[in-house]
DNA sequence: TTATATTATGAGACTCATTCTCATTAATAA
DNA sequence: TTATTAATGAGAATGAGTCTCATAATATAA
């Protein structure tokens, strides 16, 4: 399914229109691994002259949260990041204290104690946030 | 260690000085176990007739993160809400998406491997972020 | 103690990410 | 095409948290 698809699917879920500015946001994001805050996004495109507005930028990445195509990681500094999340499998975060750098991680021993945890309470989980902060090894050498 | 004695000790340790507004706060958020943001501690202490500024309130919970007293914790709304780490042993939080009530946990299981997927990755573990949200058993039964 | 030096406080201005408003523009339906 | 309706952009508004600075309180020296 292309790029294109993914998105016009997802618009037509939510009952919104397709347009261009919308199509080049979920571009930018979908085309990059990275973890970038909404600034990041609406300069990138600013710069690849695509002058989308900030709120277009915030109000389009939030349909795309919505509805699977991105994830949005709250790192607890005030900026949320977004990163893309097709064909990526679910996975939780390294986050470097010293230089910001961001790994992912995934455990399946972790992913299951959390059910019986959950289970244990009562409770049913819904999601999880799941994140190590360390000095990676970079950082840790100096 | 009379909680006095506590707040003493860590404002001589960070060459503060000991005041009446530091000595409410810490009252305050020693005296609970509530996960409260700084808006409801300042009311609470309002209420009281402890009139502190909000200013005074968020830099005196900032020297008691600092010194181990109180714990922050970013549950991704916006509001960071403060904990008493007095007499608790270390745990995690499940948080109901529906009420917003707070359990803690805490599994062995999971902190050890924490610190092998970590090492592995050749880095160092300083702290972690692990939050289970629910639907608790009273929003599941409705 | 009492005076002196220094830090803490309060009120409100400020910041910064994000959200909202609303007039204008663009996408879809007829 | 035009009519209808939703989307966009510019900038105002929001809200948690931080900063400033004049005043008040605490600690230190005498």
């Amino acid at each position: 399914m292309s790029s294109s698809d993914t998105l016009i699917k997802a618009l037509k879920k939510e009952g919104l229109r397709y347009t261009h500015q919308r199509q080049a946001i979920w571009d930018e994001l979908s085309a990059s691994d990275e973890h970038r805050d909404a600034e990041e996004i609406y300069l990138a495109l600013y710069n690849s002259g695509l002058k989308v507005s900030r709120a277009t930028v915030y109000r389009t990445i939030d349909v795309l949260v919505k509805n699977n195509l991105v994830r949005k990681l709250d790192l607890g500094d005030g900026r949320a990041r977004y990163e893309n999340k097709m064909d990526t499998a679910h996975h939780d975060h390294l986050i470097c204290v010293q230089c910001g750098k961001i790994e992912e991680f995934m455990d399946n021993v972790i992913e299951n104690r959390q059910v019986v945890i959950v289970e244990n309470f009562g409770y049913r989980l819904i999601r999880h946030i799941h994140q190590l902060f360390v000095i990676c090894d970079e950082c840790g050498s100096k």
